[in-house]
DNA sequence: CATGAATGAGCGTTCATTCAT
DNA sequence: TATGAATGAACGCTCATTCAT
């Protein structure tokens, strides 16, 4: 056995079939091209995975722990209430220029998904777990002094569709100057959201 | 003879094959399911479309037609900035719910946009259809006396994320408490983004 | 009705698809192509030939009379012994390096003709046709005073495998050095075949 | 198991592909036509060659092997100088004779690589391997005291010339009395070109 | 784990041809 | 003559998947 192999292997395709559908597409990502990518023969990929579904499923998991890295760690030491706030929101833009790909190949799951009932269930539990990283950060604010106007769903849904809204703006026409002075504003909105009782 | 054929048949096919890929998703919509859909023999796409591409520009261009249908209309009559302002973004977003399977399918344009260069201009120009109304209403609401903070593509950036990314927890979740209250303070928010001259 | 049509409109076309073949090979051109090439309905090939058979064999009359034409008139005035013998093979090459494209759609017929009953009549046609010419020269030459070693059917037979021996050779490599004085040596020993009594 | 597979099944497949090209010519055989006559399902064709284009190199590559095997073992124990001229060309025409499917495969081959690129160079190929062929030969004869009046190109032009000229006849008309007169004349023109030093 | 071989189903596309006007 | 529409049959190729070793 090899010392220590940093990665599993299948951990390594999965990685290797996101940059697959980043680079194909989810339409045109064929098991065979996520093969080839991966170098690996493709019924290796029904040994690991099962069926095409299965691995479909492993690679939304996989997106998901990808989307949320970093992100935990990033606002763990914070501890002032405007500090968190304005932390959240850009530690999570941070990633999606970080890994522009990755978030391509989550918006193609997310529209594969409205349409595709086993998906929608994996793309679900990946804005689950935004979600519960929202409300984390959130209790950590309201512990800190912030005052939240909003309740907490509707906090994650604005959160999440001004992510997801600049995410495909981004996508779509990379960094304009319009889409960094649309993240700025987005950015002050939400600090408005949350007044800290010691501001009163 | 029939009477008066209110559409011609590619446009009758265009809008089956807008339903189908609805039904399928982008990924998993082959021309021979969109001929079922449209009960149209396979080859009468390509007699009338020419080739899979061809089909999908066409099908893209179609989209963006029903994508902003009704929006010009719904707006020409308003007078008042105030009114202006909240009935734009209101009446884009009626669309949506109105027809969600539309919106479906434009997501689903848009991601696959990302990674294909044909698709990506037809995308671009759907965007840039939704601009142009979004700038020609702003344009009114300012000569009716409204004073807008943003410059014009900043703005048509925020309303267009915030259509995007509220349209995404549409069809993922369906019309959730949270997402009416996210639409409230969307809109409040753009209103604030207004002042009109008589606030001053 | 214009004055007057130079030449036929299905003459036209079939000139067209001598060139669509020459173009894309025998195996490679459909009737769409023929059609395209020809500024043409495809229907109107139904029109004018009937089905593609009858189209192919319209065509390789066309070619022989193309391949031919010249030939007969090149020769017509030629009077002396050696002449004769000399300005018919010359003749006959001159036509491949004028035409090179009707001879390689003349080779694209021969070729298929090997498997194609229908066609195996036409180009027959076409032999028949170039042996009728050269034993003409052949009877000419003999009322000159040549004395022909051969009779008449070998002569046409060794003269038509080095046409098309040779003609093989142009159409692989183009106008080689080695080809010019192959030619010259074919030449030569047609001569050599012929020895005029005069000699004697 | 079966005691020893004689060839393998890539191979047998292109020799049945080269009866299949033989039965209906370069210009109707598709794949799935091969495959039949191979009694293979066509997917394997795929699976064993990749593409068309893949199995027509690979076919004429077989061609190849097939139209020169037997030439070398043929010549090898001859040493006279006339012997290894006349032994040269009667073993290059027992092949036509002894295979004419397999020649008019390499004339539709040849016919075809005038408009098509990638065949071109495997036409070629088996051109080169001709050439090589005779010219070994030709210096096996020089080293028996044979004079040769040509250079070496020239004669393998002449001699190739000849043999294609004369296999488009065979395959045209068959063994016909001409025919037979016709390889007479053209062996004893070879024979001319070639003074053994006994002579001078 | 890994590989050679196979398979049912479907892909987008083109073929020659015909019908009706 | 010419055109819009249609059709039965194939085309070369790829899909996800399975079997046997």
């Amino acid at each position: 056995m090899t010392a220590a192999k940093e990665t599993s292997e299948p951990l390594r395709i999965l990685d290797a079939a996101i940059d697959a559908l980043a680079e194909y597409g989810y339409a045109n990502c064929s098991m065979q091209r996520i093969a080839d990518h991966a170098e690996v023969d493709k019924r290796m990929l029904h040994y690991y995975f099962g069926d095409r579904n299965g691995l479909t499923v492993q690679i939304a998991e996989r997106v998901g722990d990808r989307l949320l890295a970093g992100f935990t760690s990033a606002i763990e030491g914070l501890s002032g209430p405007r500090e968190i706030a304005a932390a959240g929101f850009e530690s999570l833009w941070e990633n999606v220029v970080a890994e522009p790909r990755l978030h391509a190949v989550h918006l193609g799951l997310v529209s594969a998904a409205v349409t595709d009932d086993s998906l929608r269930a994996q793309v679900a539990r990946i804005r689950d777990r935004y979600s519960e990283v929202i409300l984390q950060l959130a209790e950590r604010g309201r512990k800190a002094g912030l005052q939240l106007r909003l309740n907490d769903e509707t906090l994650v849904g604005l959160i999440l569709a001004g992510l997801n809204g600049l995410t495909v703006d981004y996508l779509q026409r990379g960094e304009t100057q319009e889409l960094t002075q649309s993240l700025a504003e987005f950015q002050s909105w939400l600090m408005q959201l949350a007044r800290p009782l010691a501001d009163a």
